[in-house]
DNA sequence: TTGAAAGCGCTAACAG
DNA sequence: CTGTTAGCGCTTTCAA
């Protein structure tokens, strides 16, 4: 088979169908009306040729794009890629093309670079993953004609943004804990967005509002191996009777260390993580914690960013309510 | 703040630092010599403006992109998000942007689909996760004149590829457990690729040097919940003493099965994993497995495209060896 | 309904 | 070293 050199052109298909160019660019793009004998043509020919428009000169010409950037600290950990996930698959029904760009950390440097390389693409629109510092400095540098939402855990005003709403869930989860017979809740957080974050505020308020004693915080990295010293520590500490985690990995981290020092869970320690991470379930014991539908979120999200973008609609916000999921990590108190 | 309507062009440049088009041009690709005065007036003009090129001009011009594609059938399983984190980061450091398309099943219309959609846009080339079939299927329609890599576990001729050596690494775990004392070793298989499989094929290898019966494979799917049923069968089978699964996840699934069903691990089955996983190491308990490197797999794929896209280099194949990682879910077979 | 003409923002010759 | 001239592949006027 021949190698053909270069890639097939509208005029390339409109040669061989016998009409103009503009022609075949309305059967393209459906703008105006075609007879049916020409667009048969037409279409024969872009068939025969495997033609495929191109995108650059789509862009250039029309000033709209169909691909979409996000923007995201972090693609591998669970959250955030069942969050570009979702993202990826909504846009893939509506015809977009997805651009992923990490921004590793919010160093000013970085993050402009990142920006930079991004927007150097024609653009309808971005989804940003404020999930951490780094989604938040990168949100702050969007320029402001280009469309943008943000997905999070808290909601916030002024921005278009899809949020699974962490710090009710975390009140709720918490408030569980306490009804369990539990006198407080310690908690484990994970790096937080900034200053104040979903989950420990939620944890805080349904403790305040029992008037149980709000413990002090413990930071814990993304890394769930952070989690096992500090499982260790609140081992250590007689008082401890419940540690609500960050998230599902640390969780897992700081049920390591409480065994290794010793106690069982939930017998001695009940344990509660965050996200309904896909090994919740099979751990031993199996994790009590919080549904996050992230896919969703990604979903939400960019149906949200389209309607920014293509003006059908003025919703700045959806918001849900991740769903507790009990299961046997957490009990009533023991005898400690 | 006043709202630009537009984007500033090259030409907004030029004017504002009083030289040609072309000029602004030549400072902005390298490509041929300007003097310092009026590079430094671009520069500035550039500065006071914003100004950033447009791909999609750049692109229909120079019939260059710096723009690649990932092609992958998930983007958020450990090993999928791992490979293509390490393909964005290596890009990034390239001045290259990454577009990602996923392709769900291998069905014929899906995988047109979304090759189509993706081949509209300016590529300089494609990385393809042959992790399973989608990958298998989407590889095969890309058209020849596109630079492509493929990323596996299994090396093939032909295409240009980055493999981590999994047959090699399956066939040394499964030799580790048989030295250890086991009679044979089961075997649990994720989702092939194909009719072949590495890390199948190792540990059939494996077996059979080594003079050992080759018990029937068993199929999970990628749920890792599908390997608790598994595990149960496997604790009803007294002949079964050391099980070799095809990830961590269902390694983890099926040591659920075995001690659901009264056995412990390792001391009356042993049970080894594959990947590594983050969590790996905090099971318990922590799981035997191969640690494989996917992002340096990803890395390694984008410089093999890089080295195709612009003929710098004739390397087709960069192969690596994963590396067996021992921890305590193995253990010489007990009296069972 | 259709084609001719213009031009999107940029780079690639080509003179000078 | 620099400017002028073309033209990438497409969509969008504008007439017919």
């Amino acid at each position: 088979m021949a190698g053909r050199l270069r890639n097939p052109t509208i005029s390339d298909v409109a040669k061989r169908a016998g009409v103009s160019v503009p022609t075949v660019s309305r059967v393209l793009t459906g703008a105006a009306k075609v007879s049916a004998a020409k667009r048969e043509l037409v279409e024969a020919a872009i068939a025969e040729l495997d033609f495929r428009p191109s995108a650059a000169a789509r862009n250039l010409v029309s000033r709209r794009s169909q691909t979409i950037a996000v923007i995201a600290g972090n693609t591998s950990r669970y959250g955030y890629a069942e969050a570009i996930r979702g993202v990826e698959i909504a846009a893939r029904a509506e015809g977009y093309t997805v651009m992923i760009t990490v921004v590793e950390s919010a160093d000013e440097d970085e993050v402009d670079r990142a920006i930079a390389a991004t927007l150097t693409q024609a653009l309808a629109g971005v989804v940003v993953l404020k999930f951490d510092p780094p989604g938040v400095a990168a949100l702050r540098k969007i320029p402001a004609h280009l469309p943008v939402v943000a997905l999070s855990g808290t909601r916030e005003s002024g921005i278009h943004q899809a949020v699974l709403d962490e710090a009710a869930a975390a009140e709720e989860l918490t408030a569980y804990l306490l009804g369990l017979g539990h006198a407080t809740v310690h908690h484990v957080r994970v790096p937080p967005s900034r200053r104040v974050d979903g989950r420990t505020s939620g944890w805080k308020r349904a403790l305040t509002s029992a008037g149980a004693v709000v413990p002090a915080v413990r930071d814990a990295s993304w890394d769930p191996k952070s989690g096992v010293a500090i499982g260790r520590e609140l081992a250590a500490d007689r008082s401890v009777t419940a540690v609500f985690c960050g998230n599902d990995e640390i969780a897992m981290g700081v049920m390591r260390g409480i065994t290794e020092a010793g106690l069982r869970v939930p017998e001695d320690v009940s344990v509660a993580g965050f996200d309904d991470h896909p090994l919740a379930e099979l751990w031993s014991p199996p994790l009590t914690t919080v549904d996050q539908d992230f896919a969703g979120l990604g979903s939400r999200g960019f149906h949200l960013l389209l309607q920014a973008v293509d003006g059908t609609g003025d919703r700045r916000f959806s918001s849900e309510l991740p769903k507790l999921v009990l299961r046997s990590s957490t009990a009533a108190p023991g005898s400690r």
